[in-house]
Order: structure tokens, then C-alpha cells, then sequence
DNA sequence: GTATATCTACCAACTAGTAGATTAATTGTC
DNA sequence: GACAATTAATCTACTAGTTGGTAGATATAC
């Protein structure tokens, strides 16, 4: 069967193509696309350059392939906190402790970094990263709709700025705080945006606003 | 006077090192500090690499004096908006503008950008980075503080967390409508964000909150 | 025998940085 | 005020290392 690893000498159980996508993104994530090399992630998988290249033909190959598996990923978690919680502020602690799990890795947001080197990436790249940002906007708008309907949530206007605002502000935080490397510093952040828009209820005094 | 430009056949009047940094400014905002080179910087003002080298010894060097230049750039303005306007929400918009203004120039804010890169970077330029957004938060905190005082704002616990909230959220709205390039979309959302922590008063309802 | 996956051995372009010559303005001395 | 020494600012020419990418041989599996 070509196409699977042939033998226990080489990488495998996952693919080679997948093994290099992973260290591509955890550099991706720490040093940024422009910040780490073929060199670098042939070395750390004790390969050559011309095999990464045999998988991913260019490095911007490689960038949109690597942008693609990871909002797929994403939209399954954010799937899989919609099913298991029912609209309010729940949902979006959990959407807050994906952020901070990847700063807990001392990471940041594969997408916020690469927005910041956006004017450098080729277009399937971009195309990308305009991708995820929309569709976690159009998740986060839904879920406060819902919250909303629920009477979780009160806020006037369209979700959509909603959606925006919480996007906005925890890609922002994110990277704030791991300049100083201090993820306690992003969940003060996160959680007293969630209070600004969702009051918690303090017992006695319900349903504020 | 040597030190001095000393014919018109040079750059000047503000001197060759300014131009310099006028120039790594610009690419540093707009692809990042990994995303230009010495060449780039020499060939857009029509000197050598070489005479860049006279003018700042490494890139690194480079780096951390025109950090240095921004924060300083930056204090003044925030001293400014201060002297100019009482404690109240005005003060804030007119720190937004700020933001609005370098985005309108199709730039991220260099300190956003620079974050970013930040485990890339020399530590010199992360203890500028660093300060930078010490410097931010502070301002903001002191401008919340004054504005609770006034009865322009009110919230709970200590004014810094409003300063970090306020700082993270526009870096990172910044950085998502910079991929969109849409102005309107962060100023939009700055503005949603002024409405949560100070509700703009409703002509005949003044003071809600 | 054919497709998959890897290797060795390149390449041209670019990177930050250096050595040393050259020009011109400034300054101290007579 | 003339002149030599100094200094600032630039240049040409180079280096060693890295970048993404390619050509072609080789091995392995089906």
C-alpha cells in the first residue's frame, strides 16, 4: 500500500505529511511563517529538505495546507462545544480555554500570527486566514444570538459586532500576554471581557441588566 | 559640524539615521521585523548596506532604537490627549484614533506587529516591547481611574484590568481588519467596546449604570 | 514494473555583517 | 586666514551562512 509508511524506519503511524505539518505549526505558532526554515523542520525530524519537499512542493504549499488542516480542526472543537452546552456563557469559557490551552503551550493563535505577517504570504495563504477569522466571528455571533434568545445575554444590535468584539479581543490578549509569558494575565483579560458582556450572576441579585 | 549632514547631495535635513528608521518603521509595521532586510532599506533611500552598518551596527541594534523611538512617540501623544481633554470617554476615542490612524496607513501597530515575532527577537527589543505595553496599560488604567473619579465610568476591581482589556482588545481588532483591510471594521468594533465599558448616554437617560 | 518515498548533491539568490579605501566637512594650530 | 589633522559619512568589494528549490539516483513496497 503506498501512499503508508512502509516500515517502522521511517516516521509513521500518522504520515510523514503529517509529522512535518506538526512541527511546521508548532513553529508556526512560536516563531512565526517567516520565522522558521525547511532546514529547521528537516533537522528536527532527522530528514532531508528534498523530502519536504517531495510532500509539500513549496513552503507556501505547505502554509495554505497547514492553515486548511488547522481550521478544520478548530471547527470541530467549536462544533463540539456547541453540542455539549447549552447557549450561555459556558459556551464561550469553553471558547476562552481553547485560547488558553494554545498560550499554555507557549503558543500563540496560528492565525493571529500569520495575520500579523499577512502582507508577506501568498494569496491561498491569506484567503486562509481571512477563512478562519470568519468563521470563528460567524460561531461566536450564533452562540451570543442564542445566548440572546436564551436570555443569557443582552446587547442591542447585530451579533455579528458581537462575534467580533470577543474575536478581536482574546487574539489581542493572547498575544499581549505571552510577551510577558504569563497566561493568568490572558484569563484576568478573557474572563472580564465575558463580565462586560455577560454580567455574572451574583447569587441574590439575579439577572442584572 | 560633523555629525551633521554636511551637503545637500545627502538625505537630511532631518538626517540620514531618521530616514532610516522612517523607512524600517514602515516595513516593520506594514511586513514585520523578520520580513525586510538591510537591502530593502538601502536600496529604497539609494545608499549601501554598508552605510546602513555605520548608521546602526546590527539589525538588532536597528531594532531596539527604533522601539525606543516609537515608545517615546507614542508617551507624547498620550501626554497630549491627557492635557487636552478631561477625564471622560473623549480621551479614550481619541486613543482609538490613534489606532485608527496607523491602520488607515495600512500598518499594524509596531509593538503589535513586533509581539508577535517576539520569541524571534533580541531581548533588548523585547524589554522594549515589554515597556511599550507596561507604558499603554498604565495610561489607560490612570484614564479609567480619572473617568470612575469623574463619574464618567464605572467599574469594579482595580482600573489596570480595564487598561489591559482596552490594550489587548484594539491590538487584536487591529490585527483581524487589518487582514480584511477595512478600517471601519476596527473602528466599529473599538467603538462596541467603548459601549460596553462606558454606555454612551442616551439623550434623556443620562448616567445609566 | 510501477508508484512511493527517500536520499545526495547541487544552485542561485539572499542574509547580516566586515575590511578598508575615499570623500568631505570641522577643528585646532600657527 | 591658511593648513594639517581629525572625524563623519559614505562607498566598493567581500565573506560565510542560510534560504527555498531542483535534478537525478536509489531503495522499497505492491
Amino acid at each position: 500500500m503506498p501512499g503508508r509508511p512502509h516500515s517502522a524506519t521511517h516516521i509513521s503511524p500518522a504520515g510523514t505529511a503529517d509529522a512535518i505539518l506538526d512541527v511546521a505549526e508548532r513553529l508556526a505558532q512560536t516563531r512565526g511563517f517567516n520565522g522558521f526554515s525547511y532546514a529547521d523542520i528537516a533537522t528536527e525530524l532527522g530528514i532531508t529538505k528534498a523530502s519536504l519537499h517531495y510532500h509539500f512542493r513549496t513552503k507556501a504549499d505547505l502554509g495554505a495546507r497547514l492553515m486548511a488542516r488547522y481550521s478544520a480542526a478548530f471547527s470541530v472543537a467549536l462544533n463540539g462545544i456547541a453540542a455539549a452546552q447549552p447557549p450561555g456563557r459556558k459556551r464561550l469559557e469553553q471558547y476562552v480555554e481553547l485560547y488558553s490551552g494554545v498560550l499554555r503551550g507557549d503558543r500563540m493563535c496560528l492565525c493571529g500570527m500569520l495575520a500579523a505577517e499577512y502582507t508577506t504570504l501568498p494569496e491561498p495563504m491569506r484567503e486562509e486566514i481571512r477563512g478562519f477569522f470568519d468563521l470563528n466571528e460567524e460561531w461566536l455571533a450564533r452562540m451570543a444570538d442564542e445566548a440572546r434568545e436564551a436570555g443569557e445575554l443582552s446587547f442591542e444590535g447585530p451579533a455579528q459586532a458581537v462575534g467580533r468584539l470577543i474575536l478581536g479581543s482574546l487574539e489581542g490578549a493572547m498575544l499581549v500576554a505571552r510577551s510577558f509569558s504569563d497566561v493568568s494575565r490572558f484569563e484576568a483579560t478573557a474572563a472580564r471581557l465575558l463580565d462586560e458582556l455577560i454580567p455574572p450572576r451574583l447569587p441574590g441579585k439575579p439577572g442584572t441588566r
